[in-house]
DNA sequence: CTGTTAGCGCTTTCAC
DNA sequence: GTGAAAGCGCTAACAG
């Protein structure tokens, strides 16, 4: 006798299908899923069948028996941060063609809230997680005892023998200021954010690194504060003020470097002719609409989010010793109209 | 005979718990839900040995076994888009309070995809969906013939038998525009981005109505182009050479608004002394930058996302007939110095 | 090529 | 209070 008569309201199960194909069940199962030797005409029966009374296959069942769930956790702790949703697009990008749905979670920078949201990931099987920071700062690990791969992105662990990737922002700037250098610039000074940032840190790293391997040095200090518009534009009027002979200005990302080309307009000191600007992070609604277009460093996020999707699913598959560390991903110059003129 | 020694390796299950604990399996289980009447002292032992072993229990048999997956899938044609996220936002907050997670799904607006994606969600046995648009602009629906309830964010569905919940646009210029006029302003222009997006065209109305309702005509024709900054710009100059005695000028989005301030300030016109400018999104990036900061409208949208996410909710528990029909949700009006000088 | 038998990990009647 | 039995929907061996 059926459990349930093969009525609409409920989803169609697979022992429906193979009752109206007239097959047994685990035929139905093999013709659906294309596997084992199944008579040409009996496949056809059977999807017929599936067609016909609109069969779903219920996942829950199959991951319940395969022991996998073909789902991943993408753990954030700050979906606010514009860095993370496009690590996340090319995560979900990347997992999508391989039929693997993402659960998301916000843990709002709460540690507690990351904890529950990790715990609800485990009871659904996920088969992995990306961990999504908002900054470039190590975090905390998530521990090794957990069942499934983790992958670190933008943010790396803080544990070494975890697999973290991370654009690499030393090489960022010295691409910057390669640049500047060799647009003809010697003369190149330093503006950035929040000095608590390692991202600030680093970018400054790099600024001297370019420098130094020129024969060159900083004019004025680096200047820190905030990553904000603001800021950019106060500091770029003391730079000036205490450092007229300033022919470039390298920026620690393009809200800053917004800023600064508002004061230099201001002053009426032309881009880039009298002063070359270059901004970081490549944000397009900032570049593209700035006078001029501002030359920035693109972090190629979407890619690092794929990158972190398949390395996961290396770790997923092989459950071989994944590779270890922080992976430091390059980034890309993007000449624009700040460093460059129109001719 | 035990199916599986209790090694580790694997996650624990229930009836090693019970084991341990020296009970039967359903009184583990009534134990570790807090179901049925268990003693206290059994009750005890089992979550010990849960602990013990770490037990972490298997949502997808639990799923599988009651009929809900406690999950639901966010559709999202596009979440580049930055009108997205925060509703993104909202809802999953409001989802992770009830024990709701969420499968992340981007059709980067291919139709296709979109189907591939929803097949998915069914197969995976979400308890409900909802459908996140780039653009306020009606979109096709998902169709009625699915097993679970869909209610639509930002982007309403063409099928007024869907539920669809979206900013109010006209109320928000009506507010934009009453405001200025409040502020003294009768010389009102408008500056806004693609015709071809229903938000500029309900923007535009509202601006229309604010205007006729307190007897006064728009300077000038409404000017449509892209939503930039650089139209914003461009237009300005031409609004300003055509009709130098606006006082005030309404943009449809913050991005404008920003170029208009740059015109202005390029033209030596003082804002908000000689011309108010509102902008549209209160888009913080931009309106807490702009000199001076930007008075614009907020469409609430992570509230948007909350109240969609409590409206599926709502369908999901009670299967009763959802309420039907586009809601048209308030938005607000941030304040700031566009508008309103300090002292 | 097809059907029978088992069982993934859990919850839910229902006797005891 | 507790345990034995019966599945949720599906797939992976095996026999036939």
């Amino acid at each position: 006798m059926p459990t349930r008569p093969p009525s609409m309201g409920y989803p169609a199960t697979l022992s429906e299908v193979a009752r109206l194909a007239g097959v047994s069940l685990p035929t139905a199962s093999k013709a659906m899923n294309g596997r084992g030797d199944v008579a040409a005409a009996t496949r056809k029966r059977v999807l017929d069948a599936a067609e016909q009374i609109g069969f779903t296959p219920n996942q829950l069942a199959r991951s319940l028996l395969v022991g996998r769930s073909g789902t991943v956790g993408l753990l954030t702790s700050d979906l606010e941060g514009r860095f993370v949703l496009p690590i996340l697009m090319g995560a979900e990008d990347a997992f999508g063609a391989g039929q693997v749905n993402v659960f998301l979670c916000d843990a709002r920078g709460d540690h507690i809230r990351e904890q529950h949201h990790l715990k609800a990931l485990l009871n659904r099987r996920v088969d992995g997680i990306i961990v999504v920071g908002r900054q470039t700062d190590p975090r905390p690990s998530l521990g090794h005892d957990l069942p499934v791969p983790v992958v670190y992105a933008y943010a790396p662990s803080d544990d070494p023998d975890d697999l973290s990737l991370t654009p690499d922002n030393e090489a960022g700037s010295r691409l910057a200021v390669e640049h500047l250098i060799a647009c003809g610039r010697s003369r190149i000074a330093h503006i950035t954010g929040d000095p608590s940032y390692a991202a600030a840190q680093d970018r400054v790293r790099g600024v001297q690194q370019a420098l130094a391997a020129a024969g060159l040095e900083l004019h004025g200090e680096a200047m820190f504060s905030e990553w904000s518009e603001r800021w950019g534009r106060d500091a770029a009027a003391v730079l000036l003020d205490r450092h007229p002979e300033v022919d470039a200005i390298a920026c620690g990302s393009d809200q800053i470097a917004r800023g600064v080309l508002d004061t230099l307009r201001d002053l009426g000191r032309l881009v880039p002719d009298d002063v070359a600007v270059v901004g970081y992070d490549n944000w397009e609604v900032l570049t593209t609409n700035a006078r001029p277009e501002l030359t920035s460093i693109d972090a190629n996020l979407q890619q690092l989010g794929r990158e972190a999707a398949l390395a996961l699913f290396r770790a997923m598959d092989s459950s071989q010793p994944e590779p270890k560390g922080v992976q430091y991903k390059p980034v890309r110059l993007v000449i624009r109209g700040s460093t460059i003129a129109h001719r």
